[in-house]
DNA sequence: TATATTACCTACGACATTACTAGGGAAAAG
DNA sequence: CTTTTCCCTAGTAATGTCGTAGGTAATATA
């Protein structure tokens, strides 16, 4: 499993953030309740988004959260770099250069690189608005 | 975490057999200490490969395990596949289609859905012959 | 000021998975 | 009949996932 919820929950919350429109503050429970995810579990996860910047927040009654970018300016990628912490694939590749003492000789590496090159240029090239327009094709 | 050590080993182990031909048995035990991975670990995985008809196996003394095809007709997919059981990206579609209440309605999971064709399009494109020959590009 | 509402913070816990280790047994060759 | 090898079953420490529980801090409204 490359994303866990917690990655895939952000996305699917900043989608919902995204349709909702970029002025009027939106309370957690009320996504919460919309996407049936645990509002608790939905509080860790916002408040990662909020301290990175992806979002406004504000208190008390009349707050909550909503977008500050356009959907067109948040990539997957960086939504889900942020929330899950890395996207390598493999452990191989995660660390650093002297991760593993074989990387010198491993003939498995290269291909490890490879594609971790590919799947996020495959994230970095979608954005939320991409995702509204429900990626039909 | 896509890819475990044990797809991964797997892997490594099927390139030091291809490295060696198709003719000569050689005992795991070699393998292991040259790629510095526990035998006993590797065994469990080597019989996994044997069982699916990966290799051949023999017992005793000159025994060991070698490939039965070409290096060519391995696609490194097909080990993975093997050795991990599968290669979804997200727990969304590893199962059937009624894995999730909210499939039908959800605006991420067709990029799920592009990310394992994708992922899957990528293994399949290689086979151990490709991993022999370095993968420089 | 009091109250409700909302974001934020810390700690814990159940569960599953990973990456092994331990200790044998079964087959084949010499 | 002994050695070598593959094969089988259990167990286990560490880690990560996916939350729950119970509060505190800030803001708006009455």
């Amino acid at each position: 499993m490359i994303v866990s919820t917690k990655g895939r929950y952000a996305l699917r919350v900043m989608v919902c953030f995204a349709q909702r429109g970029t002025e009027e503050f939106i309370p957690l429970k009320e996504i919460a309740e919309s996407e049936g995810i645990s509002q608790k579990y939905l509080e860790s996860i916002m408040t990662v988004l909020s301290k990175a910047g992806f979002v406004d927040a504000v208190h008390g009654k009349g707050g909550g959260y909503r977008l500050n970018r356009k959907p067109e300016e948040y990539t997957v990628g960086s939504i889900l770099k942020l929330t899950e912490g890395s996207l390598a694939t493999v452990s191989c590749t995660t660390q650093g250069p002297a991760a593993c003492s074989r990387a010198s000789c491993c003939q498995t590496l290269p291909m490890w690189e490879k594609l971790d090159a590919m799947v996020d240029a495959f994230f970095e090239g979608i954005t939320l608005a991409d995702l509204l327009a429900d990626m039909k094709k």
